[in-house]
DNA sequence: TTGCATATCTGCATCCGGTGCAAATATGCA
DNA sequence: TGCATATTTGCACCGGATGCAGATATGCAA
């Protein structure tokens, strides 16, 4: 049996420490198994051979094979809204949510993280969860604009914001998976300022 | 092989009649099935019987459970590019698609749609398909307003208003769903006067 | 009309993801 | 140590999806 050491939630138990670290080990076998062969030739049963248990067990863990994926981009929602909150509150929104991406850039920069961003975009199914958690993303964006500026929760100006902001979002993923040289924030920059021309 | 027949007859063959009606034939019963005892808990074997096709060749016709749904819906991002090449070519870009929406908007009143767009909703793996065919949505928004203003196929602006858009008539469709009773351009007027705001 | 080529329909076997259940096993704790 | 409970596992089963091969229907030309 593998032991490994926690940090600081060690002391939850053995019962927690063994949960977490089956949960990570089936994610990392899972991630190591979908990028080397795809996602959908890779069989659940072979992620549950290759992390140690069985299949029945991994989707105790992971409620459906796609979650397996998104499990490793849960808190991006959490990121943006944590960087929104972190702007001056006088800030114009756009400035705000503008600046707030790019002191998140970084983040996204990784090798890992692009080679999950083109797993999901070469895989239909994915590509449309996708899609979807990044609902999650526009509706908190809104509430974290709407807090930080005062407004009330459905303010329709926070929300056509962040509908703008995401899909700034996506299309400079997708511009950077086309283009791994040029930086992320290229399109981005290029995108506000053609909003702020486009609606003065 | 094309055949290369008249056009005044538009049943050119029994084949490709037989075809289109059988077609029409599981897609409404299928639909019927949908609406009325909800998506997941219908089985194809249900709709194949009420169809009166076998199982493999419902399969044969709609590539998937969800490709039944999304079938009556197929035409939506013609719809949208349409509404946009109709606008006069000098409008501004933001009035172009605004005006364009609101063009169109009669077409999404009838209870019919309503009733999809709420089962859609309702059900979580439609709702992400859903979400990913407004991706084709953007992008033909983009390319058509490109087009409509002379301007190169990547244009930023263009995109980035492609984005703000679909956004919009997301939101548009969820408040519709949320308050039939108002009519679902009252979101997207406010919606478009708050973007000039924000941005000017 | 007949007969052939081909499009279409169908049943069948099979795969895979996902769920419910109950027995077996491991852990926490008195 | 022994019991309550959390966790793992195997098993049976369901439903969607694919490949294949034989049966059936249609188009077309002789």
């Amino acid at each position: 049996m593998q032991e490994v050491q926690n940090e600081k939630h060690a002391d939850a138990g053995l019962r927690q420490r063994k949960r977490a670290a089956t949960h990570a080990r089936i994610q990392a076998e899972a991630m190591r198994l979908f990028l080397a062969n795809g996602f959908e030739p890779t069989t659940l049963d072979e992620v549950a051979a290759a992390a140690g248990v069985s299949r029945r067990t991994l989707l105790n863990y992971f409620g459906s094979k796609e979650e397996i994926v998104f499990s490793t981009k849960a808190d991006f929602p959490r990121w943006v809204a944590d960087a929104v909150a972190a702007r001056p509150a006088d800030e114009p929104m756009l400035d705000m949510v503008e600046n707030a991406l790019f002191d998140l850039a970084d983040r996204h920069r990784s090798q890992e993280a692009r080679a999950v961003a083109a797993l999901i975009a070469a895989t239909p199914s994915l590509r449309a969860g996708d899609q979807a958690k990044y609902e999650a993303v526009e509706r908190l964006l809104a509430l974290t604009l709407a807090a930080r500026k005062g407004l009330p929760d459905d303010d329709v100006a926070c929300r056509v914001v962040a509908g703008a902001t995401v899909s700034i979002i996506k299309q400079s993923m997708d511009a950077w998976l086309a283009n791994p040289d040029l930086p992320p924030e290229t399109f981005g920059r290029k995108a506000f300022a053609a909003l702020r021309r486009v609606a003065g």
